[in-house]
This record gives C-alpha cells, structure tokens and sequence, in this order.
DNA sequence: GCTTAATTTGTCAATTATTGACAAGTTAAA
DNA sequence: TTTAACTTGTCAATAATTGACAAATTAAGC
C-alpha cells in the first residue's frame, strides 16, 4: 500500500460500488467533507477508524498501521525530515515502553 | 539520545548551567511553560526549534530529527502501533516525494 | 445536445485544542 | 527560614479543526 490514506479510502469505496454520500452516511460524516479527506484536503479522524474497519470488513490493526503511517509521512515530507527520523523514533518508542514499565504509566492528555 | 525531547532540553539546559527562567527567556516563553514542557506536559513549539538550536549552537537539522521523532513515538505508544507502522511510514514519505517529482507540488496548509 | 447524479470547492460559524500568562504551590540549597 | 528554582493549576486568548451548507464542476445516461 504505497498511497495515502485518503487515496486508499477512496479505492475502498469506488471498489464496492459506493457513492461519497454512501460512505459519509455511514462514517456519519458530510459527503464534501469526505471528498476532501479523499484528495487530501482535510484529515481522516482517527475517532472514525472503527467505522471504517467494520465498513469494509478490514483487520482495525492494519487500518492504524496505514493512518498513523500516512500521517508521519505527511509530517516528513512537509517538513523535510531526515529519514534517520524514523529510525530515532523506534528506539524512542522503546524507551517510552521501557520508562513505562519501570515507572508505571505515563498519561496523555486524553486518558483520565 | 533515547530520552523524550523534553528531557533533552533539560538535559542541554542543566549542562549549561541554565535556569528554566534563563532558558525561557531566550526561548520567548514563559519558566512554568518551559516546565511543563521538560517534564512532557506540553508540546514544544515547532517555531522554537530554531531559537533552540542558536542558543545551544546545535545542528537544526539533528534538532529536528529529535523532535519529530519524539512527536512519532509519542503517538505510537500513546495509540498502540505496531512498529510496522514506520516501516509503512517510510514507505509512504518516498511515494509521496515520487508523486510530487511527478505532479508538481503538493500544497500543504501552510503554504500559500 | 439536456438532465440528473456524483463529486469538488469555497466559505464560515461552531467546536475543540493549544498557548501564554500569572498565581500559588512545592522543593532544594544556603 | 529565607530565597531562588522549579512545579502545578487555572483560565482567557488565540489558533486549528470540524461540520454544514451552497455553489460550481464533472461525468454518465438518455
């Protein structure tokens, strides 16, 4: 899968046959709007990936691979990053896992 | 360097001697913002990188391998992602360089 | 051609997130 | 116990994102 998110959505809907009203129906969403995301004018929202998975029947693991993967791509290629980049942030990963497990949870903005 | 950038700041801040007042003040913020950011409670300015890196005769680009792969890593761990997801991210960043080879420009917000 | 559905684009108010600032708190060193 | 350094809490101001709708363009069928 080497195209962007809003490239593969839209390869998922247009090979089931639906229309951008369709699938904004069911993502709960405006059909513009879902345009744009398409064409890479607006952001998918993370919030809606499960609806998207249960949609067209897609493993919800792979779909965060593939979002999360086109937003760090989009953020290097924006703002010119090294490809080192992504090398550092699997060790910082793996120190964030390590300093988890030594000091207990570290709490983002969004977890009670 | 596997610690989060605002452990890295400190790290720079503490080994030159400074304050968080010192340091704040070249930064163009405030000591209780500069706080928060050392000890990973907010997100550092991307503006700010460069004033960073003057202050601290630091390579920008090294200084922005840092950052954008504390922000990566962040969100990884924060969501879960598989470490697949750089391996796609990588994949991605090189299919968006070759779309724009070929088309032309791809404009982000930020842009004009 | 004409008609209608599909898609794209523009705009903007409303929501949501981020920031800067300051006060009040704690910690640490002398 | 005083003074500086640091941390935490709060909140208004600013900025970014979103949802919604109208209008414009494109595509398909007749």
């Amino acid at each position: 899968m080497k195209a962007t998110f809003g490239e593969y959505i839209k390869q998922l809907r247009v090979c089931k046959g639906f229309t951008l009203t369709q699938l904004a129906f069911q993502l709960g969403l405006d059909s513009a709007n879902l345009s744009k995301i398409e064409n890479g004018k607006r952001e998918f929202d993370e919030k809606r990936l499960e609806k998207l998975a249960s949609t067209f029947n897609l493993d919800i693991e792979k779909l965060k691979t593939e979002y999360f993967a086109d937003q760090f791509a989009k953020k290097m290629y924006q703002y010119n990053c090294s490809p080192e980049t992504l090398v550092v942030a699997e060790e910082k990963v793996n120190y964030l896992k390590k300093v988890n497990v030594k000091q207990g949870k570290i709490k983002f903005e969004d977890e009670k």
